[in-house]
DNA sequence: GAATCACGCATTTTT
DNA sequence: TGCGTGATTC
């Protein structure tokens, strides 16, 4: 593909923006105004320019976003694989590219793995039965706030967050957690950016490669970094500031996270000269819908002043709908999807999405979609946590390419079951704290571990011996597949699970998981240059592995704001539009209305051509009907750009058979299939 | 360990 | 209301 024609068709403002080389920009980019497409031009045309890739670092806080960028610049060159720019998230960055070469400077080993948020919270867990306290605190607050004092959210003792309690025990609790942390030879995934962080704080020798390394940087979603990302990006500028943030204000919505809002309207004063440059022409939406977008977010008072416009044409108006209650709310939803099909009918169940503010608001619409046979995908929920075959097959490879992960090592100690039972691995564990050693050394030395019997000592033994033969095949040979394969073999661990699991139908999904696991291994040394061991894990604990998800997905869409963020659709339907939900109750407090006002900025700008905003006269909470008010943001809606539909009123006869049809097609649809 | 029950809690969640 | 957690029990 030619670069220069291709820049050439970008709009003035990305054009701009994709010619810029040197010096500080600030690129702010609103909803579906071509950021990504800007963002890659600017990279080609850097490589165009001569800048060898290598110096071309883009950064985004997504696989996801990275993926994409990677595929376009990748296209732009034809395939030439040379010629793509270092493209990464934050927390690959900092593993992958920084860490891994230099966390010795810090007093960890090289071979260290990354905890996942289980693991995270299994050693947590662990900590607080050594804390004395009468009070059982919840393990995922502690984590949480454990969290937030690594990304400079809260500090610890701060007697205005908690009270003085759990102050104490976050106090012993942080110190106790970063020592076994560094014990076992593993980080969080905070950690990834505090450490590198560190790193470039402390070894300025070290900072000073990388930013000789790195002449141009690139920061996607700049609004959503948190102050350590911020740091860091500051860093690694240095004084060259060849900086280029794409962010939008507007679309900060992540601030329960760490993300801080200044780090993107201060950016002029923090690099003085910079060059800004605002993309406001939307290529998704249609103008109503802009208006009313606009119209919502004018009101906030910590913004750049900017405004979408299209040259699309205003379209259909914003239809603002009361439903009586939320089942009500829900069918109407349901309802008017096979009407707009019966109208078109070559519109897809895929182009439609119901957005709400929380998860929870996704039961009634699962029910109305299910009666009405629309099929539909429910977007997110968590689902992480489980999966035991992959954590426990997951927890041999940490042992193996980790000695110190004394967690991991306990958690399959016996798995499957080889006699090393809960008295045995206390009295390792005991051993093993008394000469501080890893738990592995430990069960190496188990002849010498008093009351142990010798089936014991055998059993711990020669489980060890397993783990380094293991070690020392996967640095060695190749084919990392294969090696698994042996290892779930001979520990026979499928038998295990069978076993587990006494249910066939159970038992063949987990084993089958276990096989779409190695399957993706394989997938891994396909892509990766030097595939390794501990590559492979690093991409495990940073990506979903999931094979497929949101890929496939299939039917109406149901998601919440937060995750619908980048995603558009023809068809929005953005519901729960009351007060205690969009604004939520819990997030008024401080500033929080703006970035409530942000999230229906974000829900609105995701319709293409129709929108529909709908909310309850009441609704069920926790079991209970209570009575609902409409959000305060529906009045701050351009009354040019929206039109009010009452469900309550009488239908006409005329619209009831006309619905009547398109379910009965609807269901003829269906079954034709 | 696994099954059961009472209790408390209920925003959002890129890695 | 309904789910996940922690204690209790066999």
């Amino acid at each position: 593909m030619d670069i220069k024609t291709e820049i050439s068709k970008l709009n003035p403002r990305q054009h701009e923006a994709a010619m810029h080389t040197e010096g500080p920009l600030l690129l702010l980019a609103g909803a579906g105004t071509g950021k990504t497409k800007t963002l890659t031009m600017r990279a080609a045309n850097l490589v165009y320019k001569g800048v060898p890739p290598k110096q071309i670092l883009a950064v985004t806080f997504t696989n996801k976003a990275a993926n994409e960028m990677r595929e376009r610049v990748l296209s732009l060159f034809d395939g030439d694989k040379k010629k793509s720019p270092v493209i990464s998230t934050f927390h690959s960055f900092c593993l992958n590219t920084v860490l891994r070469h230099e966390i010795m400077h810090l007093g960890y080993q090289r071979n260290f793995t990354v905890f996942d948020s289980g693991e995270q919270m299994s050693l947590i867990r662990n900590l607080m039965g050594d804390i004395e306290s009468e009070k059982s605190f919840k393990a995922d607050l502690l984590m949480e706030n454990i969290s937030k004092v690594k990304n400079g959210m809260l500090r610890l003792n701060d007697p205005k967050r908690d009270g003085k309690e759990l102050s104490e025990v976050m106090n012993s609790l942080y110190d106790k957690y970063h020592v076994s942390m560094k014990t076992f030879n593993v980080v969080d995934f905070d950690d990834l950016l505090l450490l590198t962080l560190r790193l470039f704080r402390e070894h300025p020798d070290v900072l000073r490669k990388y930013q000789d390394r790195f002449i141009y940087i690139m920061v996607d979603e700049y609004q959503d970094t948190n102050s350590v990302q911020y740091e860091l990006v500051r860093l690694l500028a240095g004084e060259r500031k060849n900086l280029c943030c794409v962010g939008d204000d507007d679309q900060s919505i992540y601030t329960f996270r760490g993300a801080d809002i200044r780090n993107i309207l201060d950016f002029e004063k923090d690099f003085p000269g910079a060059r800004v440059i605002k993309l406001e022409q939307n290529y998704r939406s249609h103008g109503h819908i802009l208006a009313a977008a606009n119209s919502v977010i004018r009101n906030n008072k910590s913004r750049k002043e900017k405004a979408l416009w299209t040259d699309k044409g205003s379209g259909d108006q914003v239809s603002i709908m009361k439903a009586r209650d939320d089942e009500d709310e829900a069918g109407w939803v349901a309802e008017k999807i096979s009407m707009i099909k019966y109208y078109d009918k070559d519109k897809a169940f895929e182009e439609f999405a119901v957005i709400y503010r929380s998860n929870n608001l996704s039961r009634p619409f699962e029910e109305a979609l299910r009666k009405d046979r629309i099929p539909y995908t429910v977007v997110g929920g968590t689902s992480y946590f489980d999966r035991k075959e992959i954590r426990d097959i997951a927890a041999y490879l940490k042992i193996i390419a980790n000695p110190k992960d004394d967690l991991s090592l306990l958690r399959i100690a016996n798995i499957p079951k080889r006699g090393l039972g809960t008295t045995t691995l206390g009295r390792v564990a005991n051993f093993a704290k008394e000469h501080s050693i890893p738990l592995l050394d430990a069960f190496k030395r188990a002849e010498e571990i008093p009351d142990l019997g010798p089936h014991v000592v055998k059993a711990a033994v020669d489980f060890a011996e397993m783990i380094g033969r293991y070690r020392e095949r996967f640095d060695s040979e190749k084919g990392l597949k294969d090696i698994l394969h042996d290892l779930i073999s001979s520990i026979g661990y499928k038998d295990y699970l069978r076993e587990f699991y006494k249910t066939p139908e159970v038992a063949i999904k987990r084993v089958g998981s276990v096989d779409s696991f190695t399957d993706s291994i394989s997938r891994y040394e396909a892509e990766e240059e030097t595939p390794s061991l501990s590559g492979l894990l690093s991409t495990l604990a940073l990506t979903d592995m999931d094979g497929k998800k949101g890929k496939d997905s299939f039917g109406v869409t149901l998601i919440s704001i937060h995750s619908s963020k980048g995603l558009e659709f023809p068809v929005v339907f953005l519901v729960g539009l009351e007060t205690d939900i969009l604004p939520h109750r819990k997030s008024m407090a401080g500033d929080g209305i703006e970035e409530e006002r942000r999230l229906f900025y974000v829900g609105i700008t995701r319709a293409m051509e129709q929108l529909f905003i709908t909310y309850a006269g009441s609704r069920v909470r926790y079991g209970t009907e209570s009575p609902s008010e409409p959000s305060i943001f529906l009045g701050e809606l351009d009354k040019g750009a929206i039109e009010h539909l009452d469900r309550m009123k009488q239908e006409d006869p005329d619209e009831r058979e006309k619905k009547a049809k398109a379910f009965f097609a609807n269901i003829q649809a269906m079954l034709n299939q």
